[in-house]
DNA sequence: CCGTATCCCCTCCGATACTG
DNA sequence: CAGTATCGGAGGGGATACGG
C-alpha cells in the first residue's frame, strides 16, 4: 500500500483501453478462441482494434497465442495461468459494482447522462 | 461471472485514465486533501485535468468534495466509503501484480522497454 | 483465415491565460 | 485558492482496403 514504484498504471492503462476487459471476459468464458470467433463474440470491434489488443495483452502475458500452419491458417487464443489469477479480482470488482450500485439506485436517482454504453 | 451489462466497462474506463488512480491513492493515504495539495502531491499534473478528474470521480461516487466559503476558499476532497471498499480490490491488484513480475523476472528477462514511470 | 496499412476523426491531455 | 476557457498536439479507435 506503499511505493510499489507504478506498475499498477501500467497495466492499468492497458486494462483500461476499449475491448481489453471484452476479450478477457469471453476467453474466460469461452477457454480457447480464434481469431475471428472473437470478433464475432464482439461485434463492434474492429480487426485492427483486436489485433492491438490481442497483441498488448500477450506482451503482458495474460492472454497465451498459438499459431496451426495448417491451410487456411488457425490462431488460437487463451488466458495464462497470470490472468486467470485476475479473473478473481475482476470478479470481485464486479461484484463491488453490483453492491453500490444498488445502494446508490435506492438512495439518490442522480442525474447520469447517457453513462451507458455497448 | 455472465452479464452484468457493461457497468465495469464504465467504472474502467474512468478508472482507467491517466492519474485516476494517482488521485485516489493520494485520498487513501492522506486521507482529506486540498486542490493545490493534491497538485502538489501530483507535480506533473495539470489543473485542467486534476479538476477534470475529480468530478469524473465524484460523479461516480468514489470521492467526495466539501466546500468551505472562507476567504480564500477551501476544498477539500475524501473517499467515500464506496471507494474505500474499492481500495481493497486495488490492494490485491496491487498484489497481483508485485506476485507475477517475481515469477517473470525469474522465468525470462524479457525486454520491456521502459516500463517503470513516474 | 488472420491479420497489417492507411486514412481520418475524435477524445484525451497539457500549457497557458484568465476569473470569482 | 480553486478552478474554467481556449488552443494545439498526440494518440486511440473505426472503416476500408489489401496481403500472406
Amino acid at each position: 500500500m506503499k511505493g510499489e514504484k507504478c506498475d499498477v498504471v501500467d497495466i492499468w492503462q492497458i486494462l483500461g483501453k476499449r475491448w481489453s476487459l471484452h476479450i478477457l471476459k469471453n476467453l474466460s468464458t469461452n477457454g480457447t478462441v480464434r481469431f475471428n470467433e472473437l470478433r464475432r463474440l464482439i461485434p463492434e470491434i474492429s480487426s485492427t482494434v483486436l489485433s492491438q489488443r490481442l497483441l498488448e495483452l500477450e506482451q503482458e502475458g495474460l492472454i497465451t497465442k498459438r499459431i496451426y500452419s495448417e491451410i487456411p491458417i488457425r490462431v488460437e487464443y487463451s488466458l495464462t495461468p497470470r490472468s486467470k489469477d485476475l479473473e478473481n479480482i475482476l470478479q470481485q470488482l464486479s461484484n463491488w459494482i453490483v453492491k453500490w450500485n444498488a445502494h446508490e439506485k435506492k438512495k439518490e436517482p442522480k442525474t447520469f447522462p447517457q453513462m451507458s454504453k455497448s
